[in-house]
DNA sequence: GTGAAAGCGCTAACAT
DNA sequence: ATGTTAGCGCTTTCAC
């Protein structure tokens, strides 16, 4: 830089000032555009480091997820994280914790060392999680996760509200008699759309039928057998809710060694419309989005504007639920 | 720092020492354990940046992927990338540049700005590339990918060799008429899988035949309709090897149309090991995994020490062939 | 509108 | 073995 001054036949200051366009202070247009010229042709670029330390600011922020392999979830969730950040001007700082806590606390240190403004805490499937420790002091927001008491503000999928969608999607073509193949782990996931399916069948008048909710691993496996004994109710449903689409894909599966057809003999959807099931599956299953890079791009937002207030007290946290759209293809 | 130098009784110098024991200096056991103490209490945190301002280096490196979220690959990447960067004290710095190259720009700066160390550039899928501009200077290793002549280092996975090895399960079961739905795509591993196959047969002496191989798009939907193609064949091959996963479970929905049974009536193996497919499809399905984990350690351990080579020249930059090893399941 | 100069928090000669 | 001191590259008062 003290180079790029001199050839402009400016002060370090005001070179400094010319090139970053600090509002602050007034460089006359002239001097500015001589000194980016010479800018330029030098190829000068800043010292990120060196502004940083001298800002006493970085313009980190960190991201940290307990698992980025298991599914494109998470692949989703740092899209939403990094576009929030570079629309603000931030480098998103990335580590994956696959849930070991020595090497989160390695790697809250690390984050804290380099500065981060905030940390967003995510996981890759929505639950709660205990209060992150190690990242005191500065301003942390939970992506798919949440804390006892919601002492943190968090983001999380509208279960309920994407519970009731799917359903709906159901009731709005006619059936009356809906199954609900739920899972057996204990997850808002799990309540969250058993309260949906619950509100989408009173708000169509069709009274709840316990019979019809089994609960079953979440899995492909889970899917197969729960419709088999789905296919032994008298009479039996016309329709079912799946809790994702692998149990969807399973229950595709019992619906074929039975000779049956989707939708005609049987509608179904799923839930968390994982592209390589859903889309594919014969026929097209119709589900729901899990909204993984809303919940990462707001969470930053969120960090980024009311994380560290400069006036005003802190917003009270709270625990934001995000929309699950619904993708409707062939099986309904 | 300085607090924590004056509380303990020493210098400034003394406690950078003390705190991060570089070798370079001779501190006194009892020295370095008192000024230690104190760091702790005092909850002393190193602050990076001024670290990296002053060593004149940063210790970051830069992840560049073209695509984040289209599946679980990239994660795979990541945790390689990462794993090998924490092992070597490195940060590191992730952007996903989908493909737009105004992004890919924006991202190569920010990176030069923050002294990354150098970058490993990946895409989503195994492919040629163009070099990468505008990150001259430092050094640049590829994973999943390679430029032409491979001017650069590359790590790319080895598809003739998975290929070979998912037919040579196939052949290890006694099929002699084994056919290959191969891709439409021009890619490396359209060819490498084909090759891989050929050579398979040759070394158990089955002549080719191509009539046995077959193109389409590599989706569950080209699965299916080359699947169909394949049954009109006689004699019908009573084995199949999948260019991918996607392509087997089109495949499995083609065979169960015509009431035949997997392995019994024919046998299949995939190519790519998509967890949820793969291991969820009914029979869960043989497969030949992608090294997406090794190619991202493989290529930042090259990088930290190839890369730039502190004596003596650069090696020669090559494309190392990463196996795929395979997955065996029930569907063979 | 512009320049001089004092740091930001740390490292690494160079002394002692 | 320890202390002194000069920067690292940039920002930002403060004075002109």
């Amino acid at each position: 830089m003290q180079e790029v001054a001199t050839r402009a036949g400016v002060s370090l200051a005001t070179a400094s000032f010319a090139i970053n366009g600090t509002g602050a202070r007034k460089v006359s247009e002239e001097t500015r555009h001589r000194v980016q010229a010479v800018a330029e042709e030098l190829g000068y670029r800043p010292n990120a480091m060196a502004q940083n330390l001298s800002r006493a600011r970085s313009s980190f922020i960190g991201f940290i997820t307990d698992s980025v392999a298991t599914t494109p979830f998470a692949g989703e969730m740092i899209r939403g994280v990094q576009d929030a950040a570079r629309e603000h001007g931030y480098v998103m700082l990335m580590a994956n914790t696959e849930s070991d806590p020595r090497t989160f606390h390695d790697v809250a240190s690390m984050m804290l060392d380099h500065q981060v403004h905030g940390v967003v805490y995510s996981t890759w499937y929505h639950r709660q999680v205990s209060t992150p420790t190690g990242l005191s002091g500065i301003p942390v927001v939970l992506a798919n996760c949440y804390t006892r008491g919601d002492r943190l503000q968090s983001f999380v999928p509208d279960e309920a509200g994407g519970g009731r969608a799917a359903t709906e999607i159901l009731t709005a073509h006619g059936h009356r008699r809906i199954a609900f193949i739920n899972s057996d782990l204990s997850a808002p996931a799990t309540t969250g759309r058993l309260r949906g399916y619950r509100k989408a069948l009173q708000a169509a008048g069709i009274p709840f039928d316990k019979n019809l909710v089994l609960t079953t691993t979440p899995e492909q496996e889970g899917g197969y057998t729960a419709g088999l004994r789905l296919l032994q109710l008298d009479p039996r449903p016309t329709a079912v809710f799946c809790y994702n689409d692998r149990v969807a894909m399973g229950l595709y599966d019992a619906l074929r060694t039975r000779g049956l057809s989707i939708p005609q003999d049987m509608a179904v959807v799923g839930f968390d419309n994982q592209e390589v099931i859903a889309a594919h599956l014969r026929p097209a299953l119709t589900t729901v989005a899990l909204p993984h890079y809303e919940l990462g791009y707001l969470s930053l937002k969120w960090l980024l504007r009311e994380g560290a207030p400069t006036t005003g007290e802190a917003p009270e946290p709270t625990r934001t639920l995000v929309p699950c759209p619904t993708v409707e293809r062939s099986s309904t």
